[in-house]
DNA sequence: ATATATTTTCAATAAGTTTTGAAAATTCAA
DNA sequence: TTGAATTTTCAAAACTTATTGAAAATATAT
């Protein structure tokens, strides 16, 4: 298979990948073109590559951005501005666990918190249903959590070595 | 807090929660209202409590079945059908992991395997960087699809006893 | 068999999301 | 400053996905 070919499928499937994550298709396909870059690209470079306004990249640059997955770099004698993706997958993958966990794991495990304080007797099936329910769902919830804050906090060699280890 | 003011939050920020996931909301919801219904309940049920349409609760009751989350029960003396909710949130977690890995994560790995073979010189830079992202992506993959057949061959007290104490 | 209850299907419609593109704002060099 | 290059914004349009509802299919009771 040819570069040009491989780049082409690697970019469209990274995009419906992204889209079974609660991430736009372009936004991952902006991600996955500069992930195989090898030097940062411009706006206009992106717009040309993958055929969308310029909008578009710059939203979905900014976007990608927030979630801590590209930067911005200035280069030297360059009126533009250059985005560059971190090609580290493992920070990649620590940097998706940090942020979809500060924008809906923790708010979910506070709202379940509140929500198993519910007025009523615990003799009424419906209400006893109701409490096992959501304090199931916040145990269950506040392990992944922890487990989620030490895999942020390891590095990849110890996950690997040691976790894969484990798994045998 | 009332029962009927938590239920109503409940399924509606479970819906949220799951258009995250690449679930939709009025599913999600249908899922969290089973879940906390002490009783298996019917389409007609789940149509008034949720304000949906018969189609609606029929497509998306379906596709609940077809990720083993939700299944028809028959009781004794009924003409209608009744839906139910496994309750055991382990259980729902393994059932999601094994579909979605089925579903998303191992074609994904096939195709990346493919595409580690595109043709050209290492030399080029761009053939190497295509060639280290699609590689390191398949190997970040491949351990974390055994990590995950792993968890769903364990069981809850087995997780939570072993795992949760090494991660101390 | 027939009538009635129930479930399923799916074309039309509604709702939600993404994309465009051109105008406004900003940056920077001379 | 001024003006050219570049980036940002955002209302309108395009596209995608979800929902409705009524007709068709199926199941069950009499």
């Amino acid at each position: 298979m040819k570069l040009s070919e491989a780049k082409a499928q690697f970019i469209s499937s990274w995009g419906a990948f992204g889209t079974h994550w609660g991430i736009n298709r372009t936004m991952a396909q902006i991600h996955a073109l500069l992930l195989i870059s090898p030097d940062p690209l411009t706006q206009d470079d992106i717009m040309e590559q993958l055929n969308i306004s310029r909008g578009n990249v710059n939203m979905n640059t900014r976007d990608l951005i927030s979630w801590g997955l590209v930067d911005r770099v200035l280069i030297q004698g360059e009126r533009k501005e250059f985005f560059s993706a971190e090609k580290d997958i493992w920070k990649v993958a620590t940097q998706i666990i940090k942020e979809r966990k500060k924008r809906e794991l923790d708010p979910m495990l506070k709202l379940l918190g509140q929500l198993e304080q519910v007025d009523g007797d615990k003799k009424d099936k419906n209400v006893k249903q109701f409490v096992d329910t959501v304090g199931g769902i916040r145990k269950f919830g506040t392990q992944a959590d922890k487990m989620l804050d030490v895999m942020i906090k390891a590095d990849e060699s110890w996950f690997v070595g040691s976790l894969l280890k484990f798994f045998k």
